[in-house]
DNA sequence: CTCTTAATTATCCAACCGATTAATTGATAA
DNA sequence: TTATCAATTAATCGGTTGGATAATTAAGAG
């Protein structure tokens, strides 16, 4: 009842940020644009949605981004980034080159098992016929190392003999991924039509050996 | 000036349907209704602008289809029918195992590359998580026999010494979509990233037949 | 010709939402 | 202390949009 600061009297407010940092808020509040717009799309995404669970206002979204469009763009930016930078640890370099395969596809499998929501925003990306990326420099660059890291494994697989020449690094990082992303992009529809678990932790591990197989078996001399 | 009928009146109007037809008002609300989904997702999707193509009032739209989640499932259940029924046509039966593999294989890269507004359609329901789908019973049974194809070949070439025992025609033809599929849905970012061409007819042309082949080895005996 | 029913239109609205204006407050340096 | 500037808030606005109410009109039956 008595006047007190009116911060410490709210009891159910989940712990406010520190403010008055930059670093701080503009890092928190690409965190929960990213949850709101990989659930939700773009024009699902909600603003004001966003400012409350971050506990800011509205207004500050504008500030540190100028627009709906560009907190998107800065969202995908560092989607994109933290999934590049799990992939350099990778050390492919030190293996033969069915094991730097298998590892590969492993690693991409895992990789989207466990960041649905990145693979949603990708799509999502995709349905806006990927018009932010296509505006970013540092999107479209951030990528050559994974590229390079698999015609790496290539050449040293072909010379060795154990590859079979003429295999587009590109292609080959399209049709891994590819795979790997289906299975969880698609999980849906494609279980909605053929009663077909790809959920469990079972079924993950299944597809993630057989795409391994898959792949190498494209790959391999024979 | 005098009292004519209003409606020849207006000449600039783009050729007026033939109204009072339940079947013809329904079809045209559904197909304009795909494109505007397709193109702009869910919640992007704008009644008015569907009323507005129709030459109709939006009032109309919700005498026929509820709301817009009712005409969004709509839209998708005729999407996978027409799909459903093209692939009917295929008569995988007549051929050989290894063409009829390759066969189905690009009949699907060919359907999802003349329709890609059916691969967003997809995109986007899984992104809602295929709850239309899931609410759908025409569209959960719709899917049985494009299965019991793959089972049959796959048989066939178990028999006959071809083909690998132990393949599962559902994971076949998951495979196969992931493939197909990513080449259409995912081609904006993985173009904008690898700066690789997957949209000419060269391309695709390529592409398809890495499928097949790729495939192919994987069901194969060896 | 008229009665009934179903298809269609005209009009409106309340909620939502991205964006803006302007005021306020905290931190920092002089 | 105080002046300055950046971070933050409060309040609002204008356009959009799914959906509703109610009147109107065409088609077919008897």
């Amino acid at each position: 009842m008595a006047s007190v600061k009116k911060q410490p009297a709210r009891a159910a407010k989940p712990a406010p940020i520190k403010r008055r940092d930059r670093q701080r808020t503009r890092q928190e509040i690409l965190d929960i644009a990213f949850e709101e717009f990989a659930e939700n799309g773009l024009s699902g995404g909600n603003t004001d949605a966003i400012a409350a669970r971050a506990n800011i206002t509205k207004r500050l979204i504008f500030y540190y981004f100028n627009s709906k469009e560009e907190l998107f763009t800065a969202v995908l930016e560092m989607a994109y980034a933290e999934m590049r930078a799990a992939e350099e640890d990778l050390h492919l370099e030190a293996l033969e080159p069915e094991a730097a395969i298998r590892r590969l596809a492993e690693f991409t499998c895992d990789f989207h098992q466990a960041h649905p929501q990145f693979v949603r925003l990708v799509s999502i990306e995709n349905i806006h016929r990927g018009r932010h990326m296509a505006s970013s420099r540092r999107l479209k660059q951030m990528t050559q190392p994974s590229i390079s890291q698999i015609a790496k494994v290539l050449e040293r697989g072909e010379a060795g003999g154990a590859i079979r020449p003429g295999i587009d690094p590109i292609e080959l990082h399209m049709t891994l991924n590819a795979l790997s992303f289906f299975a969880v992009a698609n999980r849906h529809t494609f279980e909605a039509q053929f009663a077909s678990d790809m959920s469990s932790p079972k079924a993950k591990a299944r597809r993630r050996a057989a795409i391994a197989d898959l792949l190498w078996r494209y790959v391999r001399k024979d």
